[in-house]
DNA sequence: CTGTATCCGCTGCGATACTG
DNA sequence: CAGTATCGCAGCGGATACAG
């Protein structure tokens, strides 16, 4: 294995919430999950798709997200092989909670943006 | 400043979406918006209601979403000095929709872990 | 009380090379 | 095509010490 997935430090009473978002926050997932959302893909379609990531994080993180059961890896043993990534039912539910999230920082951005741009500017005034 | 808040790679056409999962993926934004948006908070109630955040990060986060615009920092000039931190109207919108996410969580918690356990299992038999 | 400055270890992740 | 193995470094974040 290239790397362990992920450390998880199973804090006793702590927020869960954090699980979730070491999940889904992390650089790639999120683009992986959204592609999934639209059809199944192949290694290096998705590979293509997703601008910049490399060949082992593409591959760290659909490991991490199959773990999870949020992503379907469906081998089909031909030469050469042949494997599709799609999501699965509990991905297409977390597709749609992560969706307003997204929909969050597309209406807000110019906003955020504009916030950034003034708190800059203040604390450069020093 | 201890620290420069987070380094953002403006992507050109690349998914924005990564911008916000920056501001709320980190390791401890989530819980900080997640108790202001129960009731303001001053710092040291705060630091003292999360688990196992450091002096340091405490900072560095608040520093960051009042950045972003989405809490507020009011500085009463007493001795000791007092400061509180509460959500803006759009920390507010961000806590509805991180919401969701949070309920998704606890909602598919016990799938993931089982999930991950058969997983685990599965590949462990090597 | 509310920070800021510095040091530093750990891990995420990219680059590269190799296998079935 | 679809991975796995190894190396290397930048940056997140913890510990600690200081300051207004």
């Amino acid at each position: 294995m290239p790397d362990t997935p992920r450390a998880l430090a199973k804090e006793p009473g702590a927020c869960r919430a954090r699980e979730i978002l070491d999940r889904v926050g992390d650089k790639w997932s999120l683009q992986v999950i959204a592609r999934l959302g639209e059809r199944p893909y192949r290694f290096s379609e998705l590979r293509r798709g997703i601008e910049g990531i490399s060949q082992r994080m593409l591959t760290v993180t659909l490991r991490g997200l199959e773990r999870d059961g949020i992503v379907s890896r469906t081998v089909t043993p031909v030469t050469p092989p042949r494997v599709d990534y799609a999501l699965t039912p509990l991905g297409l539910t977390l597709l749609t909670a992560v969706n307003s999230l997204v929909s969050w920082a597309e209406v807000h951005l110019d906003e955020i943006d504009a916030s950034r741009a003034d708190f800059d500017r203040r604390t450069a005034a020093l």
